[in-house]
DNA sequence: TAAATAGTGTCTCTTAGACAATATTAT
DNA sequence: ATAATATTGTCTAAGAGACACTATTTA
């Protein structure tokens, strides 16, 4: 009954929690899954990795917010990126109360090449779950919701594309959904799924010593989303 | 750079924004889906329905936030609920800046019918989506989101056993399905899918004018969340 | 022509979908 | 017996999984 009236009232005039949004940055290079992390050079957690992430503003929404971290990450403004969950715990952050909207953001990894981020902090690209150092706050856990999220999108939705870029092959993309899947799949089963959601290209692949690969694009507009533009 | 600072420096000292959850609190009654309204006594959109909500305390969890709503709003401390969505665009409140954490509540009908909530304003259950009045805020595309997710869910989850008390008959359980997947099933395979899932009880039944119904219970432990108890 | 990878044809087996038949209660 | 709904058996069709085969490039 209280918080009824307080909230119909003036709950301007409560203190309020702050509010974040972290980042869960994820490329696939070498084979191998990995994630974006930032080390703290202070406390709390000093000299553990973070994931990225930035405080809301009072006049800018969540996706702006997101959009000015991935800017601030890797210098790209059209990275797709999805909402995953937000973490509201009191004790979080030892610091202050935080809530936290943490959100996915996927890249293929030939935008990152030419590394153009504008940090000033060391930062580093770790294969999960393999590689990954002590992290702080409930990063880890947020990692791990991230993948299991990531994972179980897979099979159901066309989530993968976003780590090639525009021109793929196929062998390419199979790779891909056998990182993210764990295990091995049957090129000829691989392609009869994907064949009615891509659009084949005139080019092959060339220079290497075997029979080329037809490049395809993604037929789009099916079940994704589209990229997060800004 | 500037928010780098602004981040390790001291983001206590910024205005935020105000934290809300809100509740999309769902119950399957008369064969059909139904959610909880409130009517808005005073501006904005006075006159409105709107979902229940609450402000977030300082020293307060999401879920313990979560939990005192659905306390208000029913009298009930241990129903399911699940996170689905943070709502965090500037305009979407008219007043103030709230970013307003969405929640699903799923109860079974019989539970709420001394309705023991201690709510001051009119409220009420309204089918979903053919007898929605006019909301306010974000709202009806709050519950437009919510029926999606919980829609999709269906198939791959146990979510509808939430819908049901903790003992049911197939034929129930059926109906429930068929509501919220929007069209019917047929019986015999209908049960070939849910028999691994539920465990026979020796009751049946009783007092209808044609054979009798076993009651089951549901298995539990396989792949949906337990009921947030307080 | 050998090595290496790209791409295709086809068989099997599981399972979702459809429908028919039987079972058990009250009137 | 009849009405009404519960419960079970079985056929079919579609799709996932597995494997063998063919194709095309460079060295």
């Amino acid at each position: 009954m209280e918080e009824r009236f307080l909230r119909s009232y003036d709950p301007a005039q409560y203190e309020r929690p702050s509010v974040a949004v972290d980042l869960l940055l994820l490329t696939i290079e070498d084979g191998q899954l990995k994630v974006l992390l930032e080390r703290r050079a202070e406390p709390p957690y000093e000299g553990c990795w973070a994931l990225p992430g930035v405080f809301v503003g009072l006049q800018e929404s969540l996706e702006t917010a997101v959009a000015r971290c991935l800017s601030e990450e890797t210098g790209l403004s059209d990275i797709f990126f999805e909402q995953l969950y937000t973490w509201g715990d009191v004790g979080r952050d030892p610091r202050l109360r935080v809530i936290s909207v943490s959100y996915m953001a996927l890249v293929p990894a030939v935008r990152l090449h030419p590394v153009a981020g504008r940090r000033v902090q060391e930062v580093g690209w770790f294969a999960v779950p393999e590689a990954l150092p002590a992290m702080a706050f409930d990063h880890a856990r947020m990692l791990r919701c991230a993948v299991e999220r990531l994972r179980g999108k897979v099979d159901y939705t066309d989530i993968a594309f976003h780590f090639v870029p525009p021109r793929f092959t196929l062998p390419e993309l199979q790779r891909v959904y056998e990182i993210l899947l764990g295990h091995e799949l049957y090129k000829a089963n691989f392609r009869k799924k994907i064949l009615p959601r891509v659009r084949a290209t005139e080019k092959l692949t060339q220079g290497e010593s075997h029979r080329p690969s037809r490049l395809y694009e993604y037929r789009g507009g099916s079940c994704e989303e589209e990229k997060n533009d800004v």
